[in-house]
DNA sequence: TTATTTATGTCGCTT
DNA sequence: AAGCGACGTAAATAA
């Protein structure tokens, strides 16, 4: 990974252009040969950049950017793409290289099929004396998180989402309108559960009959810590 | 802003938790507090981040940690949710600050105002002996983006659209109806351009007699390079 | 301000 | 490889 600080101006044509009007900034160039090109602010994003696989090449500024200052020209060019970057660099304020090895990557948390697992193992939060049919219940358009049978032994399908919003109602009661086709099933009641469920689709659940149900993450962890093996 | 490259770890609690195991990484705190943690590959997401206003706290390791190699705590903690990010910090081999300013930040091109432009240019593009009445034609319900006339000296009212949806069309439609309605300009036609016409859009054009125009922005700008002077 | 749409989206998974 | 959906989506735009 090579860092520069360097007042520059860039150029982007790909699948638009942009132009970034000359000051100081962090030009990152990645192992993969990718390169961002961040400002002192804003978020994660950088300001420009060129995704991996591309190439690098530095030429001398012609005799018009001489004039204008410019001392080297970095034309990042995409290997597959006609994506183009083209930084010219002014005044370089810093320049160093370090080896960083392959990362081990990210490890995610928390995320749906944790909830899901955890769910399907815990599956009396739904209600008392429910039992799980199974989870992944297949349907024509998809399967559904969990079947299960409440204790009156009525189906019950149930939609996970990290955070519950209008499309997952929607995907939920499409797998409604499927399941209670199938007499061996009918009637299906429905179950929309999420860590948090907005206000929109808390009303939208409600006026289709579909209840919802807010998952405390931390407690349901607590209650089978050893989570890894609900896989 | 601050470029840190060091033998890391990080945990991250907020929407979800995620664990990043021990290896060698850039760390960038901007200059409003936020912090990216950047691994030699990837796309410009970094593995982990926090966007601001956040704040950041250094802090001792404790024994455990001390045990484990660590020399430094970065606790960011987000100052509006309850957004966290954990750093812990083993060798550090590059520590640097640089003063960036402020940026101009980025200007993107192929905008509907620089499409307008090019085509007022290029009128012929319309159609051949098309010639240019205005662009941002007053009417009652606001401008169209661009009247003209053809060959024949009817009249021409283009509706220009960097995406050309199906919003455009009834835009231009009701512009038609308007413009139609005087008798100085009656029989107007009309012409829908876009960079990207979508099927939709296409064929309620066809179907209301609005031909559609595809822009092709490169070739535009290829004829009149220097189009800053269009505005 | 909030809600909706866009994005050089990116990322991960399935067909 | 191509398509589809989720994302700590973020960012811009419209209402």
């Amino acid at each position: 990974m090579r860092l520069v600080v360097a007042r520059c101006s860039a150029h982007y044509t790909g699948r638009l252009s942009a132009h970034l009007p000359l000051a100081t900034r962090l030009i990152v160039v990645k192992a993969d040969g990718s390169v961002l090109l961040h400002s002192d602010g804003g978020s994660y994003k950088p300001l420009n950049w060129m995704s991996p696989p591309c190439a690098m090449a530095v030429t001398a500024p012609d005799d018009a950017a001489l004039e204008r200052g410019v001392t080297q020209v970095w034309a990042v060019q995409h290997a597959k793409s006609d994506d183009r970057l083209e930084i010219e660099l002014h005044e370089i304020h810093h320049d160093s290289a370090h080896d960083l090895g392959i990362d081990p990557g990210l490890v995610k948390d928390g995320v749906e099929a944790h909830l899901q697992a955890m769910l399907a193992a815990q599956i009396e939060l739904v209600g008392s004396g429910h039992t799980l049919v199974r989870r992944e219940y297949p349907t024509a358009i998809g399967p559904v998180d969990i079947l299960a049978r409440d204790a009156s032994g009525a189906a019950v399908a149930i939609e996970i989402k990290r955070r519950g919003d209008i499309d997952g109602v929607e995907q939920l009661t499409r797998y409604l309108e499927l399941l209670n086709r199938d007499p061996h099933l009918a009637p299906v009641r429905g179950v929309f559960a999420a860590q948090e469920i907005k206000p929109q689709a808390r009303v939208l659940a409600t006026d289709r009959g579909i209840s919802c149900l807010v998952l405390d993450y931390d407690a349901m962890r607590g209650v089978d810590d050893v989570d890894s093996r609900l896989f």
